[in-house]
DNA sequence: AATGAATGAGGATTCATTCAT
DNA sequence: GATGAATGAATCCTCATTCAT
């Protein structure tokens, strides 16, 4: 019998390979073979278990959609207050492991790539849809019927926080994204708001 | 017989044919065959004109961002109160000009561009500053020092729903862009928020 | 438990397997990994009993040429005058087994592989000289000395028939080749046929 | 203005290298690298004026049935009488243009192309349908209704001396192609032959 | 001013083959 | 006996870029 059960492990390399080199690169113009090498394996392997570069960046993708999605369920389950709730769907939204600069830039490009791919659309779409429905869920006990409205603009907000995070990098950056969306969720909770104009 | 003063136009054909191919490939990996092809000419005079691939996109880059800042002030020079230049800066953004979905992926792909290229980042971080700048002045005179908390969230709510528009397209979006964000003013402009948490 | 005498079963299987994938590909394009697929093993296997593929092409190419051979060998043992020997040499060249479509595909790629590969090319050339030497014999008692003449070209048509065979497939095929082929024996045997011009 | 006209030049050279390197090799499995090096040029050169590898070998089989074609025309025009004809279209098939070894070899190949590519298939039907209805024309006044039949069978035996001759080569071949052809010609003239049997 | 001609470099992908288990 | 693991080598194709005219 061969050396077994090698697959899990493989492609587990390949898919945090690719988040680094997008990370390092800025683009999607990564190569297989660099992420390979960073994987410690020829491109070939790497083809052999994703098929294609394709599957490989949808194997990303998905990943980094998982790790967002675990960490949030489990900021959640230790909750009690439905204010304790939204605050730590944002603050998760920040946390250590989603912010670094290389999920970042890899979360730019997926979204890059879903103009074109079908699928990768899909999942950012499922993520959207999922940070809205979250927020709202946590919010409505707090302040009923405008939850969606307020919801629609957290995560909004969020996304263009992410976006201005890839422009970061080295300047003295002032404010910080987390105090940024936390204002807007106590501005949210505060008062009468309505919606539009 | 040469034609005189062509220069100019076959930049500003160059650069717009760019940003359509951005727009219809939703990459910067559109070839500089296929944008010189779209504006009437060969790729060799592209080269001729432009230098390189890289400052193609660095022109058309500046074009977009040009475009968007004379809007704005256009807008702008129209408007007497402080609520209406909030209120122009808002609907500039989504204008029909600047909102089409070419010139939005664009911007998406100009943020990737701006990891590796500083120039582009530069631009971005311009474009950034002009925004919170111009709306901090607009709503110092409503909101006075929460100007600037209310200007940050604004701007990056803005960022937020032009990276959701990317994954818009087909699909039923009820909630209109301009929407949101004049809905989030109209909260920042309400009442006592507070920054943070 | 090491099961016993398997190799001859795996062989068999791979050598069918062969034909068969060349049958579907129409070309000696066909990978070790499909060929293995097929006949139900790795394409580690199949190297382990063949050392390559091009032994496993030399081997199917060598069990075409046998069975083809053996089912002559069985027609003739049936016959009794020369006239019936003849006929079921060329009936035996377009038996059911021999003129399968994958057989006829194989064939032609046996030629292919004939010019480069000296060991393909010398058992084609035996059995030319096989089928030659057949016929030879069979018409000799018939028309003497003309019979070298004529097995020359009922052999010749035969090579032509399976080529054109590989062209034939879907279209309404008037001419069937049996006819074809014994049309020209019955013409051989007919009359006074000089050779040459 | 740029060098001009280079484009049939350059097609043709790399059809002639195709047709070339496949006698060389005996097989499609000629890279565009080594064609387009004989041709005197990059490969990626080919690419421009080709598209595809594909479309190279197109190009060598419609060069290939063309002169062939043109050359069947030119001696069928300097003939006189229905006998010529038939003798003409016979030399034509191996004419030292069209026998030499390596259109041969092409020729051979192609068939195997036609098993997977339609466009071949249907070049090589346009070319079996024409060499009949040559013979059939040619020696319809000969012989009456028989053409046909006759026609079908010198047809199919030409394709088989071609195939035969892919495995000539070096031994001393004592069946001249020609003689054999011609040989049938002269017996199908001769006499009272009925089809199949 | 303008372009066809031309290429070097690079990248995704495939595959026969080997090896450790 | 049997196979998953692994790779080096090869090939098609693309593209930015240069150049002669």
């Amino acid at each position: 019998m061969p050396k077994l059960g090698m697959e899990p492990i493989r492609r587990a390399a390949l898919v945090e390979a690719t988040i680094h080199e997008i990370g390092v690169v800025g683009t999607l113009d990564v190569t297989v073979s660099r992420i390979a090498k960073r994987a410690g394996m020829s491109s070939a392997l790497a083809h052999h278990y994703f098929g294609s570069k394709d599957q490989i960046f949808m194997a990303a993708m998905r990943h980094t959609l998982t790790v967002y999605g675990a960490e949030v369920r489990g900021a959640l389950s230790m909750t009690k207050t439905p204010l304790e709730r939204a605050t730590a769907i944002i603050r998760t939204s920040f946390s250590a492991m989603n912010f670094r600069s290389e999920v970042v830039a890899a979360w730019l490009n997926f979204y890059v790539l879903a103009q074109t791919h079908p699928e990768a659309k899909k999942l950012l779409r499922i993520y959207q849809a999922r940070l809205r429905s979250n927020l709202t869920h946590a919010m409505r006990p707090l302040i009923g019927a405008r939850a969606d409205a307020s919801a629609d603009r957290i995560a909004a907000l969020i996304d263009g926080l992410y976006l201005r995070h890839t422009l970061g990098g080295t300047s003295p950056n002032p404010e910080d994204p987390v105090a940024v969306a936390l204002g807007l969720l106590a501005q949210e909770l505060e008062g009468g708001g309505r919606d539009a104009g």
